[in-house]
DNA sequence: TCTACCTATGAACAGCTTGTCATATGTTCA
DNA sequence: TGAACATATGACAAGCTGTTCATAGGTAGA
Protein backbone atom coordinates (compact mmCIF):
# COMPACT_ATOMS: atom_id res chain seq x y z
CA UNK A 1 0.00 0.00 0.00
CA UNK A 2 1.12 3.32 -0.68
CA UNK A 3 -1.18 6.05 -2.12
CA UNK A 4 -5.03 5.69 -3.03
CA UNK A 5 -5.70 5.51 -6.70
CA UNK A 6 -8.21 8.55 -5.71
CA UNK A 7 -8.12 10.04 -2.56
CA UNK A 8 -11.08 12.37 -2.52
CA UNK A 9 -13.33 9.66 -3.74
CA UNK A 10 -12.19 7.36 -0.79
CA UNK A 11 -11.79 10.02 1.77
CA UNK A 12 -15.57 11.08 0.55
CA UNK A 13 -16.28 7.28 1.30
CA UNK A 14 -14.59 6.36 4.19
CA UNK A 15 -18.00 8.64 6.09
CA UNK A 16 -20.41 6.93 4.14
CA UNK A 17 -19.16 3.28 5.15
CA UNK A 18 -20.04 1.18 8.58
CA UNK A 19 -17.37 2.29 11.10
CA UNK A 20 -15.77 -0.46 13.50
CA UNK A 21 -18.12 -0.23 16.24
CA UNK A 22 -21.24 -1.15 14.13
CA UNK A 23 -19.63 -3.30 12.13
CA UNK A 24 -19.05 -5.02 15.19
CA UNK A 25 -22.37 -4.90 16.54
CA UNK A 26 -23.35 -6.11 13.14
CA UNK A 27 -20.90 -8.98 13.04
CA UNK A 28 -22.24 -10.22 16.78
CA UNK A 29 -25.37 -10.55 15.42
CA UNK A 30 -24.34 -12.45 12.31
CA UNK A 31 -22.18 -15.03 14.13
CA UNK A 32 -25.83 -16.16 16.03
CA UNK A 33 -27.10 -16.90 12.62
CA UNK A 34 -23.30 -18.87 11.56
CA UNK A 35 -23.73 -22.27 12.73
CA UNK A 36 -25.85 -24.96 11.10
CA UNK A 37 -27.12 -25.98 14.70
CA UNK A 38 -28.34 -22.87 16.21
CA UNK A 39 -29.96 -22.37 12.92
CA UNK A 40 -32.08 -25.61 13.69
CA UNK A 41 -32.53 -24.48 16.88
CA UNK A 42 -33.96 -21.04 16.11
CA UNK A 43 -36.15 -22.84 13.34
CA UNK A 44 -37.35 -24.86 15.77
CA UNK A 45 -38.70 -22.26 18.31
CA UNK A 46 -39.85 -19.99 15.81
CA UNK A 47 -41.88 -23.01 14.28
CA UNK A 48 -43.00 -24.26 18.14
CA UNK A 49 -43.04 -20.88 20.38
CA UNK A 50 -41.91 -22.75 22.79
CA UNK A 51 -39.73 -25.48 23.55
CA UNK A 52 -37.81 -27.34 26.58
CA UNK A 53 -34.41 -27.77 26.26
CA UNK A 54 -35.06 -31.70 26.32
CA UNK A 55 -36.84 -31.58 23.22
CA UNK A 56 -35.06 -29.21 21.32
CA UNK A 57 -31.81 -31.17 21.47
CA UNK A 58 -33.82 -33.98 20.35
CA UNK A 59 -35.42 -32.25 17.30
CA UNK A 60 -31.89 -30.50 16.01
CA UNK A 61 -29.98 -33.65 16.60
CA UNK A 62 -27.29 -32.42 19.54
CA UNK A 63 -26.79 -33.48 22.72
CA UNK A 64 -28.22 -31.63 26.21
CA UNK A 65 -25.00 -30.06 26.70
CA UNK A 66 -24.29 -28.66 23.59
CA UNK A 67 -27.42 -27.58 23.33
CA UNK A 68 -27.38 -25.88 26.55
CA UNK A 69 -24.34 -24.13 25.94
CA UNK A 70 -25.69 -23.16 22.72
CA UNK A 71 -29.03 -21.86 24.47
CA UNK A 72 -26.40 -19.90 27.03
CA UNK A 73 -24.97 -18.13 24.10
CA UNK A 74 -28.08 -16.98 22.64
CA UNK A 75 -29.36 -16.27 25.74
CA UNK A 76 -26.38 -13.99 26.96
CA UNK A 77 -26.94 -11.85 23.46
CA UNK A 78 -30.16 -11.38 24.10
CA UNK A 79 -31.67 -13.78 21.38
CA UNK A 80 -33.86 -16.22 23.33
CA UNK A 81 -35.28 -16.04 26.65
CA UNK A 82 -35.84 -18.84 29.53
CA UNK A 83 -38.99 -19.77 31.21
CA UNK A 84 -38.67 -22.09 34.12
CA UNK A 85 -41.01 -24.55 34.98
CA UNK A 86 -40.98 -27.54 37.49
CA UNK A 87 -37.64 -29.36 36.23
CA UNK A 88 -37.87 -28.15 32.85
CA UNK A 89 -36.87 -24.92 31.13
CA UNK A 90 -38.61 -23.36 27.81
CA UNK A 91 -37.20 -21.17 25.35
CA UNK A 92 -38.76 -18.79 22.99
CA UNK A 93 -37.25 -16.74 20.72
CA UNK A 94 -36.98 -12.84 22.30
CA UNK A 95 -35.44 -11.42 19.03
CA UNK A 96 -37.49 -10.67 16.38
CA UNK A 97 -34.90 -8.92 14.27
CA UNK A 98 -32.98 -12.18 13.99
CA UNK A 99 -36.36 -14.10 13.30
CA UNK A 100 -36.46 -11.84 10.01
CA UNK A 101 -33.29 -12.03 9.28
CA UNK A 102 -33.35 -15.72 8.72
CA UNK A 103 -36.92 -15.53 6.94
CA UNK A 104 -35.22 -12.99 4.39
CA UNK A 105 -32.10 -15.66 4.17
CA UNK A 106 -34.67 -18.88 3.56
CA UNK A 107 -36.62 -16.57 1.19
CA UNK A 108 -34.00 -15.47 -0.75
CA UNK A 109 -30.99 -18.61 -0.81
CA UNK A 110 -33.82 -21.92 -0.32
CA UNK A 111 -36.99 -20.59 -2.37
CA UNK A 112 -35.44 -20.24 -5.61
CA UNK A 113 -34.84 -16.94 -6.63
CA UNK A 114 -31.77 -16.92 -8.12
CA UNK A 115 -29.59 -13.80 -8.05
CA UNK B 1 -32.28 -37.63 27.73
CA UNK B 2 -34.71 -40.22 27.78
CA UNK B 3 -38.14 -39.18 27.05
CA UNK B 4 -39.75 -35.80 24.56
CA UNK B 5 -42.22 -34.24 26.45
CA UNK B 6 -44.68 -34.43 23.71
CA UNK B 7 -43.29 -36.94 21.02
CA UNK B 8 -46.42 -36.18 18.68
CA UNK B 9 -45.68 -32.82 18.81
CA UNK B 10 -41.59 -32.84 18.20
CA UNK B 11 -42.48 -35.43 15.42
CA UNK B 12 -44.92 -32.93 13.90
CA UNK B 13 -42.33 -30.29 14.03
CA UNK B 14 -39.10 -32.16 12.91
CA UNK B 15 -40.68 -32.11 9.57
CA UNK B 16 -41.47 -28.48 9.80
CA UNK B 17 -38.05 -27.23 10.69
CA UNK B 18 -35.01 -26.30 8.35
CA UNK B 19 -33.28 -29.52 7.74
CA UNK B 20 -29.38 -30.38 8.33
CA UNK B 21 -28.60 -29.59 4.24
CA UNK B 22 -30.30 -25.81 4.47
CA UNK B 23 -29.47 -25.13 7.51
CA UNK B 24 -25.69 -25.33 6.64
CA UNK B 25 -26.36 -23.65 3.44
CA UNK B 26 -27.50 -20.58 5.41
CA UNK B 27 -24.51 -21.22 7.94
CA UNK B 28 -22.41 -20.54 5.46
CA UNK B 29 -23.76 -17.29 4.13
CA UNK B 30 -24.30 -15.74 7.59
CA UNK B 31 -20.69 -17.13 8.54
CA UNK B 32 -20.11 -14.32 5.68
CA UNK B 33 -21.58 -11.38 7.43
CA UNK B 34 -19.79 -12.89 10.65
CA UNK B 35 -16.99 -10.67 10.91
CA UNK B 36 -16.35 -6.79 11.11
CA UNK B 37 -14.09 -6.82 8.44
CA UNK B 38 -15.67 -8.40 5.97
CA UNK B 39 -19.01 -6.36 6.74
CA UNK B 40 -17.07 -2.82 6.20
CA UNK B 41 -15.73 -4.30 2.88
CA UNK B 42 -19.30 -5.51 1.43
CA UNK B 43 -20.20 -2.07 2.83
CA UNK B 44 -17.44 -0.09 1.07
CA UNK B 45 -18.42 -2.66 -2.28
CA UNK B 46 -22.19 -1.60 -1.67
CA UNK B 47 -21.43 2.11 -1.96
CA UNK B 48 -18.30 2.36 -3.75
CA UNK B 49 -19.66 -0.05 -6.43
CA UNK B 50 -16.35 -0.88 -7.60
CA UNK B 51 -12.84 -0.84 -5.60
CA UNK B 52 -9.28 -1.67 -5.90
CA UNK B 53 -7.55 -4.17 -3.18
CA UNK B 54 -5.80 -1.23 -2.14
CA UNK B 55 -8.45 1.06 -2.00
CA UNK B 56 -10.55 -1.01 -0.21
CA UNK B 57 -7.49 -2.02 1.83
CA UNK B 58 -6.93 1.26 3.63
CA UNK B 59 -10.60 2.05 3.30
CA UNK B 60 -11.69 -0.86 6.18
CA UNK B 61 -8.30 -0.94 7.70
CA UNK B 62 -6.80 -3.79 7.01
CA UNK B 63 -3.44 -4.85 5.53
CA UNK B 64 -3.84 -5.77 1.77
CA UNK B 65 -2.39 -9.22 2.39
CA UNK B 66 -5.17 -9.90 4.92
CA UNK B 67 -7.36 -7.83 2.09
CA UNK B 68 -6.93 -10.06 -0.20
CA UNK B 69 -7.80 -12.95 1.58
CA UNK B 70 -10.77 -12.09 3.02
CA UNK B 71 -11.46 -10.99 -0.66
CA UNK B 72 -10.46 -14.74 -2.03
CA UNK B 73 -12.39 -16.39 0.39
CA UNK B 74 -15.74 -13.96 -0.64
CA UNK B 75 -14.75 -14.78 -4.57
CA UNK B 76 -15.12 -18.36 -3.90
CA UNK B 77 -18.38 -18.25 -2.13
CA UNK B 78 -19.55 -16.36 -4.65
CA UNK B 79 -19.94 -13.06 -3.07
CA UNK B 80 -17.98 -10.84 -4.84
CA UNK B 81 -16.63 -10.64 -8.18
CA UNK B 82 -12.84 -9.58 -9.79
CA UNK B 83 -12.32 -7.15 -12.75
CA UNK B 84 -8.68 -7.38 -13.81
CA UNK B 85 -7.59 -4.06 -15.25
CA UNK B 86 -3.78 -2.83 -15.12
CA UNK B 87 -1.88 -4.17 -12.26
CA UNK B 88 -5.47 -3.37 -10.23
CA UNK B 89 -7.97 -5.96 -9.48
CA UNK B 90 -11.46 -3.94 -8.83
CA UNK B 91 -14.03 -5.75 -7.29
CA UNK B 92 -17.51 -5.81 -6.81
CA UNK B 93 -20.55 -6.85 -5.10
CA UNK B 94 -21.84 -10.24 -6.80
CA UNK B 95 -24.69 -11.70 -4.75
CA UNK B 96 -27.92 -9.39 -3.98
CA UNK B 97 -28.71 -11.02 -1.64
CA UNK B 98 -26.21 -10.21 0.77
CA UNK B 99 -26.58 -6.82 0.41
CA UNK B 100 -30.14 -7.39 1.46
CA UNK B 101 -29.17 -9.04 4.72
CA UNK B 102 -26.59 -6.37 5.52
CA UNK B 103 -29.49 -3.39 5.05
CA UNK B 104 -32.41 -5.44 7.19
CA UNK B 105 -29.69 -5.14 9.94
CA UNK B 106 -28.24 -2.10 9.69
CA UNK B 107 -32.30 -0.89 9.25
CA UNK B 108 -32.76 -2.95 12.59
CA UNK B 109 -30.11 -3.19 14.76
CA UNK B 110 -28.98 -0.05 13.95
CA UNK B 111 -31.71 2.70 13.05
CA UNK B 112 -33.61 2.45 16.27
CA UNK B 113 -36.23 -0.37 15.97
CA UNK B 114 -36.03 -1.46 19.58
CA UNK B 115 -37.62 -4.81 19.47
C1' DT C 1 -35.70 -38.47 52.45
C1' DC C 2 -34.01 -40.84 48.55
C1' DT C 3 -33.82 -41.27 43.79
C1' DA C 4 -34.34 -40.18 39.12
C1' DC C 5 -34.56 -36.41 36.21
C1' DC C 6 -33.65 -31.84 33.76
C1' DT C 7 -30.62 -28.33 33.05
C1' DA C 8 -26.32 -25.60 33.78
C1' DT C 9 -21.54 -25.04 33.85
C1' DG C 10 -16.48 -25.53 33.96
C1' DA C 11 -12.53 -27.75 31.93
C1' DA C 12 -10.22 -29.68 28.21
C1' DC C 13 -9.60 -30.62 23.53
C1' DA C 14 -9.94 -30.47 18.34
C1' DG C 15 -10.89 -27.83 14.42
C1' DC C 16 -11.46 -23.66 12.23
C1' DT C 17 -10.35 -18.52 11.39
C1' DT C 18 -7.73 -14.75 10.61
C1' DG C 19 -3.81 -12.27 10.64
C1' DT C 20 1.34 -11.74 9.41
C1' DC C 21 5.34 -12.72 6.88
C1' DA C 22 7.73 -14.26 2.99
C1' DT C 23 7.49 -14.98 -1.57
C1' DA C 24 5.67 -15.47 -6.31
C1' DT C 25 3.28 -13.68 -10.45
C1' DG C 26 2.11 -10.39 -13.57
C1' DT C 27 2.05 -5.28 -14.97
C1' DT C 28 3.57 -0.61 -16.00
C1' DC C 29 6.95 2.63 -16.88
C1' DA C 30 11.55 4.46 -17.45
C1' DT D 1 15.36 -4.93 -19.61
C1' DG D 2 15.12 -3.44 -14.89
C1' DA D 3 12.63 -1.45 -11.06
C1' DA D 4 8.63 -0.32 -8.62
C1' DC D 5 4.04 -1.73 -8.04
C1' DA D 6 -0.53 -4.43 -7.25
C1' DT D 7 -2.23 -8.58 -5.98
C1' DA D 8 -2.21 -13.54 -4.76
C1' DT D 9 -0.92 -17.28 -2.05
C1' DG D 10 1.30 -20.67 1.13
C1' DA D 11 2.89 -21.43 5.77
C1' DC D 12 2.63 -20.56 10.26
C1' DA D 13 0.91 -18.63 14.91
C1' DA D 14 -2.63 -16.99 17.89
C1' DG D 15 -7.16 -16.76 19.06
C1' DC D 16 -11.82 -18.28 18.83
C1' DT D 17 -15.64 -21.91 18.57
C1' DG D 18 -18.13 -25.84 19.53
C1' DT D 19 -18.18 -30.32 21.41
C1' DT D 20 -17.67 -33.76 25.02
C1' DC D 21 -17.03 -35.20 29.66
C1' DA D 22 -17.54 -34.73 34.43
C1' DT D 23 -20.00 -32.68 37.83
C1' DA D 24 -23.22 -29.82 40.38
C1' DG D 25 -27.85 -27.70 41.49
C1' DG D 26 -32.56 -27.79 41.79
C1' DT D 27 -37.15 -30.32 41.31
C1' DA D 28 -40.73 -34.00 41.32
C1' DG D 29 -42.26 -38.25 42.84
C1' DA D 30 -41.92 -42.61 45.53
Amino acid sequence: MQHAHDPQRTAALEERILDHDDSELLAERFKLLADPVRIRMVSALVEAGELCVCDLAELVGASESATSHQLRQMRLAGLVRARKQGRSVYYRVADSHIRLLLDVAVEHYLHGDPR
